[in-house]
DNA sequence: AAGTATCG
DNA sequence: TCCG
């Protein structure tokens, strides 16, 4: 039995029901060690040092940062020093699946939203790497997704993601801005406090 | 530059 | 209340 996918525009793909509850619990489970290997982060705004409302941490090759220096990507956790942990399984499972691109990701960035947390409209578009999509797996409560073109000026829509969907952006909408509104907070039971874990899944460099 | 606040 |  496989998830539908819908698609909100070409190349952007929602899958509601991606991880069924085992699957979640599963990967909850695995993101509690890695949590514990590389500490959740406050990342904060180039230039400003203002501080984000979502906390993050990543596992894989790379990590995605942001402080005064800029956004990048780097190899070690920017508070400990230590090497990214490695992916879970499942999350290399679902890359293997969803991506439809025949080279591993790299980079898998784990986003804590606590219950007011929100993430403003942006691109992604600090890989080298821009044929590789993005995949995202939701947990916990739902999210108010929003969603728009690859210029800001776009009109914009919103979903809700809820815990076990994916979504999908690569192909003609790999440069779509796109954010997090607000989290409905106690939609879920699967964490232990009000909030929703995002994992973004990533190419960075282009393959050899 | 993935920040917040505020106004129409 | 939502959107820009």
């Amino acid at each position: 039995m496989s998830a539908p996918r819908l698609a909100l525009a070409p190349g952007l793909l929602h899958v509601p029901g991606y991880l069924d509850g085992a699957a979640q619990v599963r990967l909850r489970d695995a993101l509690r060690e890695t949590v514990r290997a590389a500490p959740l982060f406050t990342p904060r705004m180039p230039r400003t040092g203002k501080p984000f409302s979502v906390r993050m941490t990543n596992c894989g090759a790379l990590g995605w940062v942001s402080d005064e220096g800029g956004y990048r990507y780097q190899p070690t956790h920017p508070v400990t020093g230590a090497p990214w942990p490695p992916m879970p399984d499942l999350v290399r499972a679902a890359w293997d699946d969803l991506a439809a691109y025949p080279h591993p990701p790299e980079a898998c960035l784990v986003n804590w939203y606590e219950a007011s947390a929100k993430m403003g409209l942006h691109q992604d578009r600090d890989e080298a790497d821009l044929e590789a999509p993005v995949v995202s797996l939701s947990l916990g409560d739902t999210a108010i997704f929003r969603f728009g073109g690859t210029e800001r000026k776009a009109p914009t829509r919103s979903i809700r993601l809820a815990s076990g969907d994916a979504v999908v952006i690569g192909g003609p909408s790999r440069l779509v801005f796109h954010g997090i509104d607000r989290i409905l907070a106690g939609s879920s039971t699967l964490l232990d406090a009000p909030g929703r874990i995002n994992l973004t899944l990533r190419r960075v460099t282009p393959p050899a």
